[in-house]
DNA sequence: ATACAGACCGATTAATCAGTCTATAAATGT
DNA sequence: ACATTTATAGACTGATTAATCGGTCTGTAT
């Protein structure tokens, strides 16, 4: 693992625990193993790391969704597989999927170009778009739409967190939760 | 206005500007119109105003919610009256509503005393509890239900700040955003 | 009048920390 | 071999800022 990387992993680690405030780019450099002069070297500033490590997650994200939006099959299931898929990502990657809504309360947030949200947004929004366009999903605006499926995501991830199942429970309240929000958004 | 209110008003609007680390308990008091060491005296700590903050609002939405729950009628309308109404309160108090997140996806929430959350969730719990045990809603965990319903309330909120409708469409949107829920959430 | 309480003040301080600087060492190209 | 760029190191500093502290002011009770 190169610095670079370890700089970013550390940052996650020690961001998430201790908030962007209270963790020193120095504590930084020292637990990834490098220098103070270094971390500055790869990233000029304590916000730019911060960004970077944005991105790198949300793009790492973005392409593990959009390996299963690409998968071949019907709308509908390649909407439950989002679902279902994003739903295990965060429960895997609990620190990313915290670091991510972190930073979206953060003053740092206008630092990420506008035209980024919307490109990571593509795979859900063209998905959305054609399920609705197809009278598969609710005749409402997609961005509507897009927006309560992210609740979603949100709402049973809170949700799983909390309440400590065993691995076949949380499977079954997560394909419940899926039954639950296709409910919502189904056409009608 | 007395000086402490003043003061937490303040702490707000520049702690939802510029985050907690961009803003100087010196800015804050400065732009309070008191001293300094007013601050210190009236919180200990600047941790201290953050928390005391957080709670101020929270107990508000919360006695505004529960003026709702108490209301006369239908456990389906009380359960609408809630969503409606927490939409519009968050539409209202966009500040507070961030900060909120702000500070949940903050290392300070630890300081709050965990009792205080279930205190402030009873309003939701014992009248979803209720819907549920008398088949109106998904038998499903409490807990479940409730956060599948906060997370539309966050869902349609997010839709609406980015949308900017006109009061009438976003009246109606807001509707449809219900039913939409209720759909996910009642008995079937 | 006198005593007391407690809200308020703002200059000062002690500590922290983001970012700089200078010096090397690796790597890469010529 | 030599030159140039890239990467690393870590000591240092200047600015910032949370919190303190000694003291003032105002109201109220005695």
């Amino acid at each position: 693992m190169d610095k670079k990387e370890k700089i970013l992993a550390t940052a996650l680690r020690l961001f998430v625990a201790d908030g962007f405030h209270g963790t020193p780019t120095s504590k930084i450099a020292l637990e990834a193993g490098v220098a103070n002069g270094t971390l500055f070297y790869h990233y000029k500033t304590k916000e730019e790391l911060m960004v970077a490590l944005y991105n790198s997650i949300k793009s790492e994200l973005a392409n593990n969704i959009l390996s299963f939006v690409q998968a071949e099959g019907f709308i509908t299931t390649r909407f439950k597989n989002i679902f279902i898929h994003s739903v295990h990502w965060a429960l895997k990657n609990p620190e990313k999927f915290y670091y991510i809504q972190q930073f979206n309360f953060s003053p740092h947030l206008v630092k990420v170009p506008r035209g980024v949200f919307k490109q990571q947004a593509m795979p859900y929004t063209q998905l959305i778009g054609e399920g609705i366009r197809k009278k598969l999903l609710r005749q409402q605006p997609v961005e509507l739409v897009t927006a309560l499926f992210n609740g979603q995501v949100y709402g049973i991830y809170q949700y799983l967190k909390a309440a400590d199942l065993d691995a076949g429970e949380q499977e079954k309240k997560i394909n419940d939760a899926y039954d639950m929000v296709w409910d919502m958004l189904k056409y009608m």
